[in-house]
DNA sequence: TTGCTACAAAACAAGGTGTTCTGTATTTTT
DNA sequence: AAAAATACAGAACACCTTGTTTTGTAGCAA
């Protein structure tokens, strides 16, 4: 790719990124990216054809890189057992993020974060399909599978959530412990007859 | 208040409702809602400041409807039993979304139905809080309190969602049943100790 | 009746969009 | 190295949307 091409294509990136962490994705205007890009107008729209492609661009980028990287692990073995989730998927994306690659954590923790965690979870469920449901292992008598997929997606999406909003105070390991916790129910496909009432009563 | 405002503001809200439900909220322009509401640009101005108050102004009566029915029913009894969750204030705000009151349905099917679903959340939190955490309905030794109020929207509000997506073809029923599953979790707050993985495993 | 209020219509400036044109610099091809 | 192709800048543009202002009319309430 054209030296020129790439370099312009970056400082795009750079100030729509530095943009979305300052304002509103609708408030932002093409000239203010073209102005701090410090590009030509012509130019810009030789690259994007509009501020929403730009938008679905930048996201492709960004979760395609961070769940392809997550599938790239060995997979096929998580297990859960108390204190040994060590190598689960979630973790491993959670210590992802923790490292704030691409400066993702300003996205998801803007007032645009609503826009990103839509296409995180997106990506996230094709991951969740590909590499549980595909598998057989969220087959559950009680429940449609896809209705699984998208509970443990969201259940998940929402974990990182809460935990961007309370600043990524606790560790990766403990949040983990927290969405496994939720999730547990998934492994016991048959409702338990006779568990004592502890807490919530619907 | 006066039978012309009243006359517009309900213009207004039609036309907007008519809107969403055809196109993205994005693109709509305001011209276009004045154009249907069949009402002068002055007019429109005078009652919206712009398009985000109109459309704030038609979700805080849309769910706080909603809510306030689901709030005013008797409560602190909801007991989960298999097969008795007949009181359950869930099933009773599908049942109330399946009446299509207010044709909320075509919004929360839409192409916005992101917008709408977030209000839902947020209005559907305040009740969970009121409902069941300020009672102490949601303690739970291993997971934070505002943690679990979060999961319980979430999860509602996404098998709602999922609900959707299936043209609502199963009964609020068993939309209940489904949900009340997932939450399953919530009623031991122990972990189980050896319990055989017959499912997922994580 | 006398105000008061809601509304309509038209015109307006300001600002944003996406395109076109011309000319220059950089990269790639021959 | 020369030639051709490509990427870019800058300016101008026609067009659209916004929100306000102005003027005049009709409905409502005291």
């Amino acid at each position: 790719m054209d030296r020129r091409q790439k370099k312009t294509r970056e400082a795009i990136f750079r100030a729509f990124t530095q943009l979305l962490a300052e304002k509103n994705y609708n408030q932002i205007v093409v000239q203010e990216i073209i102005d701090r890009a410090d590009i030509g107008r012509t130019t810009f729209y030789a690259h994007f054809e509009t501020k929403d492609y730009l938008l679905k661009d930048l996201c492709e980028e960004l979760f395609g890189h961070i769940i392809d990287t997550a599938m790239g692990l060995p997979h096929g073995h998580y297990h859960y057992s108390c204190g040994t989730e060590q190598d689960s998927v979630f973790l491993h994306l959670l210590q992802h993020l923790q490292k704030n690659d691409r400066n993702i954590l300003e996205l998801l923790s803007s007032q645009n974060n609503e826009i990103f965690l839509r296409y995180f979870k997106s990506n996230l469920k094709k991951l969740i399909v590909t590499q549980y449901a595909a598998k057989g292992l969220l087959k559950n008598k009680n429940l449609p599978e896809d209705y699984l997929v998208n509970y443990v997606s969201s259940a998940f999406v929402e974990t990182v959530h809460w935990w961007l909003c309370h600043k990524m105070e606790q560790s990766p390991e403990t949040i983990t412990q927290y969405f496994l916790a939720v999730m547990e129910v998934l492994r016991v496909p048959e409702s338990p007859k006779a568990l004592p009432l502890e807490s919530a009563t619907f």
